[in-house]
RNA sequence: CGCGGGAUGGAGCAGCUCGGUAGCUCGUCGGGCUCAUAACCCGAAGGUCGUUGGUUCAAAUCCAGCUCCCGCAA
């Protein structure tokens, strides 16, 4: 089929591609404007925009989708289906109903849980134990267009957003690629959403990432987990930012943020406690728990979160 | 020129302010002890102190350039 693509991160490829394998005529691609990004504020492209332009795919990258232009190019396009896949932007009317055969739409939760942008995070902090992803029409709501087809997939115990994001995305391609057979045979399904079912899964900010010693280990792991490896669950260490990559549970108790062993990185936690395997120490790079404690001899009782140097 | 931290045996760090014999916690190897251990004791190997140049009798340490890594911010 000719399709116009749009998505903008990392998410978005693995999709792209499956559709030029697919054989689909992909005749352009839109996708955010490079933005100043890193140290030095260098303008990077977004890995959708490489890809494209890899294939040699023309590609476009409109700052606003309601001023006629995008319209415009979309026209001259024609393709017969759009599909988006975490593009970032609020598609209007006209250009959602400009595809004869629709616009079409993955996302990285079994709808109506978790719409909006950060499904796969809260999924894990949330500690969901199955998510999966969907594929859909696109309606003028917020991810709340008719669903097509869905694929389901286990979280692991100590799985992290990256990792259940580097799963889901290739989940995504493929329940894509079927959607798209469906579509062209004309057989696709339409299964209304149930709004009573459904919940919100905003963007992350970084208030949510600070850890709270009161709360249960197991509600932190889920956090640790769903942050990693953006933008990270972090806590303080002698004033000093500490990120906290990776941990698992373990046991023991003390006061919430105390340290109570020394050859291991646990932590009491408000019920239970977290050994941390991989942290980071502002400036420093990361690393694994064993190798933090041997050139940072910490004692037991030690209290973390203390955010001013004493 | 967005702000800032860092580069020292295999790992993580100290030493640099006030230049002069390379240190700590581990790991590795050898030996000892123990029913046993992420235990303990003894011994050993292993470093052009990121790179280039400068100052100096002498530079890990002071000065300048370069490379790479990282935190903030986006």
């Amino acid at each position: 089929m000719r399709v116009v693509f749009m998505g903008t991160p990392e998410f978005a490829v693995p999709s792209l591609e499956q559709l030029i394998k697919d054989g689909h005529e992909v005749v352009g691609v839109f996708a955010q404007p490079d933005k100043p990004k890193g140290r030095g504020y260098k303008l990077a492209a977004p890995p959708v925009k490489e890809a494209a332009l890899a294939h040699n795919i023309p590609v476009y990258q409109p700052v606003k989708m309601r001023d006629g232009e995008a319209l415009g190019i979309l026209k001259e396009l024609d393709p017969e289906v759009i599909v988006v896949v975490a593009y970032g932007k609020i598609l209007p009317k006209e250009i959602l109903e400009l595809p004869a055969k629709g616009c079409i739409n993955v996302h990285g939760s079994l709808l109506p849980k978790y719409r909006g942008a950060g499904p796969i995070q809260w999924s894990v902090i949330n500690g969901e134990k199955v998510t999966g992803v969907t594929t859909m029409y696109m309606g003028e709501g917020l991810d709340t267009g008719d669903m097509i087809l869905k694929e389901e997939t286990e979280i692991g115990e100590n799985e992290t957003y990256g990792e259940l994001h580097d799963r889901l995305c290739i989940i995504g391609a493929h329940c894509l690629s079927e959607t798209m057979k469906l579509i062209e045979a004309g057989t696709a399904p339409r299964e209304v959403q149930n709004d009573e079912e459904s919940s919100y899964a905003p963007m992350l900010n970084k208030e949510i990432a600070k850890i709270d010693f009161n709360k249960s280990a197991e509600e932190l792991h889920h956090l640790i987990c769903g942050l990693s490896p953006w933008p990270v669950a972090y806590t303080y260490l002698d004033g000093t930012l500490l990120k906290i990559h990776r941990a698992v549970k373990a046991s023991g108790k003390g006061q919430p943020g105390e340290l109570i062993d020394k050859k291991k990185m646990i932590v009491a936690c408000g019920e239970g406690a977290l050994e941390f395997t991989e942290v980071q120490l502002a400036g420093s790079k990361r690393m694994g728990a064993g190798d933090f404690l041997r050139g940072k001899q910490l004692p037991v009782g030690k209290i973390l979160g203390v955010e001013s140097a004493e």
